[in-house]
DNA sequence: TATGAATGAGGATTCATTCAT
DNA sequence: TATGAATGAATCCTCATTCAT
């Protein structure tokens, strides 16, 4: 998130003032890695602190209060995942089989191979406990990424290269197992070692599979 | 999870005595409930009792503490997860794709719609702050569950019905969507209201991918 | 304020039981006590429940919070002055001389010698922080106040007892002395051996000062 | 406090050395406000220092602590009492009456209607929290005040012109209204607005009210 | 001299846990 | 067995104070 390349050449700059400006990036960075560590109610604003090199008192400076720090953090990471979607958006051409590619593997690497993978496991846990920000979020990420997918099946299915299934149900199964990845990575993987899922073999399985399930090949349409 | 039949007719007891031998079951209910809507460290003792309509010092009759009560409410409700995989494994005949409907639809019945569809949620959340916790399921729910679904791949592999995937990556494609499900729908779907995932459009639609995804239709062997 | 001799014949009531009815008059007492002596921010929970001899946590039973056992202490101690001016008001015969005397005897024993003295101090000190509350203080409190000795000189004007004195401000020179001993004795006396004022020389002194001050008399000197 | 006059032929010097001179003054007179605002513990150095338009940091450059703020706030405020009281001490000629009126007059001027007169209503406040700075304030601004008004209070009982009062309860009698209005005014007044005491009026009826209450007359009836 | 970022002690508040009834 | 009053450890949050710039 914050260009820490950046940050080699400005040595001269008094640590101070670059302090400063680098601070809030630099909490959220932490809020968000405790966060999806302990959960919001589990999460002390001691130990973010200390991830992010500063005592307690130094995070009321940038944020009022706890929860002013966990809404940072979602928008900030989303952000991320917004600009990712709309990025792959912009191109529309060609075969649908390959839009359907380039989105997921432009999710894969932009999101699930950064540090924003971590946000959908955090929002499932604390969407009870932050309804507003959970409709905020289904609005602006959810939707629209469903909305992206579901354009994309059904430009498929017009074109005549899907199989004609059911668009609504299928954004989820593109969208489950890439969540999956996400919180499984972020949970149990953690815990139990040599089960991290995020690597290349899974996005090409995965790709593969979406083909073979989707593609209407050697002419022969089927219906459920 | 617990047999309300049983209960049914037992009303001639008295209450006191029913209500000794429910108790348990009636706090590991509510507490499944509360731990889910607000996480582990979000939910409050006070509003488990409350829900389960008795008072805070009641559950310290039954458990030792949070925690101990939290590990009895995966355990049990653990049990009926393992339970519907057993089942399922036992009856292992006919084609391999009817072996996997059936045992996707029987984890659609028995924990899907069931409240033991809550526990995946809970456990992504709080892994990281119970290992032991997750190990155990770990070993007790997800290895079993992984095996099964990759034995019944390789049979239909071997029998010429799949085609030949990456079964190590398939188990996920096949649960990630029905734990999607299931995360969705004890977190969005309680706060932005007509998003319910659960249904039966969505079982059947799922079932048709997978067909689409697996079988080696028309002869012709599809490969990534 | 809260009948300690009741208390004393009810020993055979449960000591839990009996204590679950005088905690909040126990703790407003001990707050009155400590916020009149230290100011509100001035004032430590802690040392609040320690006078009421329980523990920080207890006060959260009874109180919302710091605020609210602040507005607390003022409501039950406001309750004992607004009674005791009703009572004197119905008695209203004979001399209005005797009628002044009457209330302002009534207030110095209803209010100076008790602990109600401490809240005007009290008030004064905390109106900033608590507009809400000093408004309400102001309509319980000062405006029946105020108006009572209102009506008290103007029928004394009017029966040709008092001189025609300016009745808005006179209230002011009644009042003014009574709440200088109540703020006096409880910051400088603390602090100044020997200089508490409160006692029944000044009540003579002051009901004779008003004699003299108000009565329309015929060249006689008069002395205390 | 600070002798405008002063400061206007200093324009021509250079702000930042104005400023300097300056500051401690500008500081004391916000801090002044702002504690009687909000009570000692209630003030925030920030603010004080946004009332004077600098920063926290600044305060410290010239007092070493809140505690030092507080206690030079005081002195200085003091100062202007100590210095009115002393003006009227010297000319000790004429009727007593009229030197009481000179006296009270003083004070009213001097202090009622200064920023002075906000320090009565702070020192009843923190008496208990600065018990030094309390028996300061009350060997120097109490003892001598009282022992002002028992002078001239002796001095019209011996010259036959006042009532042979009880001196010692009746320098109470005038400081006390006087007292209540600054109170008032710094209080309620600022929260429940259109009650301000402090006008000519209320002067004039309590100069009438004391000649009513302490010269002996001949059976005139004395109106305002 | 002035600034404001950073610190950390202190106090409000919550809540798991205990225990007398 | 159930209750709920009481406790106190833990945590959020504030703000006086320091100090590098």
């Amino acid at each position: 998130m914050l260009s820490q390349q950046e940050a080699g050449h400005l040595t001269s700059i008094k640590p101070r003032m670059r302090r400063k400006d680098a601070r809030p990036g630099e909490l959220i960075q932490a809020a968000l890695e405790v966060f999806v560590e302990r959960g919001y109610a589990g999460a002390r604003l001691e130990d973010i602190a200390g991830q992010a090199g500063v005592t307690k008192g130094t995070v009321y400076r940038y944020f009022r209060n706890k929860q002013d720090l966990f809404e940072a953090v979602v928008h900030a990471t989303l952000g991320a995942l917004i600009h990712r979607g709309r990025a792959v958006l912009r191109e529309f051409e060609g075969p649908s089989i390959e839009l359907l590619d380039q989105v997921v593997t432009a999710w894969w690497q932009g999101v699930v191979m950064t540090k924003a993978s971590a946000l959908p496991k955090l929002m499932f846990s604390e969407a009870g406990n932050f309804p507003a920000l959970a409709r905020f979020y289904y609005e602006h990420v959810i939707e629209p990424g469903r909305w992206l997918q579901r354009r994309i099946l059904e430009r498929g299915i017009a074109r005549g290269e899907f199989r004609r299934v059911d668009v609504d149900c299928y954004v989820h199964f593109i969208i489950g197992p890439l969540l999956y990845v996400q919180c499984w990575d972020h949970s149990f993987a953690c815990v139990v070692p040599g089960t991290q899922l995020c690597d290349q073999r899974f996005l090409g399985a995965f790709l593969e599979h979406l083909h073979a399930a989707l593609l209407v090949e050697s002419g022969t349409e089927r219906l459920a």
